[in-house]
DNA sequence: TCCTCATATCGATGGTTATCGATGTAACCA
DNA sequence: TGGTTACATCGATAACCATCGATATGAGGA
């Protein structure tokens, strides 16, 4: 997958009209979001009890093989929907809620914080 | 696509861990995001000023063929982003905020609105 | 240095979907 | 009734992606 790094891109969809490219990049943010197994992991990550879970933790529950959870630990991460550190062989994630807060403002009410015309 | 109606399914993924069929469902609910025309058309839609627009008018701003941009309006009218209303030979949508309000509480912070260990 | 284990990468495959042209359907009008 | 226009459906195609087994990489430990 294409993943470009999650950023704030454009006003909230339902506030001010979005253009072609910036269109692009939001639904490539949101095809980061559109699997069940990404949206497991991201859970199972951001409930775990110390605020992070390794890898080797990640592959029971999700019920896929290793090469597949390495793989969509890839992307969320690329997005930079997780962030990666490794100690010793183990390699440990947790969430980056403010990424996840740039989505969830895409999709704001609208108007909210917008002066549509000032 | 498969798509099922858009409903809240489930706690915030930062605040619960899921189940897999609540991933299932919202993985499909982010899927009908996960494309760049359907997020202009929604763009295009809540931004008009009557807020509504008539589907005739919704293909050249888009840069796709009539069948193209009718097979996305399906979508997202199934998945229940858009509501759709037949005034003689022409459609017109509207945008339901409320069900678009359900996918952005999923990606709420973690633990608002949730008392994790009461 | 060799072995083991955790993770990443590779290559192949099957399923899904965005897209289009052609065509069907249905509403309106003359 | 016949024509026109708006929209939906159909069938085909190409691109994309999740998934896996096999294998490479790389860190620790003996």
């Amino acid at each position: 997958m294409n993943v470009p790094i999650i950023q704030s891109c454009c006003q909230p969809v339902l506030s001010e009209p979005l253009d072609g490219g910036e269109a692009i990049e939001l639904a490539a943010a949101f095809k980061v979001l559109a699997d069940p197994v990404r949206l497991l992991l991201l859970s199972l990550i951001a409930n775990a009890s110390a605020g992070e879970m390794c890898a080797c933790d990640l592959v029971t529950p999700t019920g896929r093989s290793q090469p597949t959870v390495s793989h969509h630990l890839s992307i969320l991460t690329d997005a930079g929907l997780l962030r990666r550190e490794q100690r010793g062989k183990w390699v440990y994630f947790r969430v980056d809620p403010e990424r996840i807060a740039v989505l969830r403002d895409a999709l704001a009410p609208p108007s909210a914080g917008v002066v549509r015309n000032p």
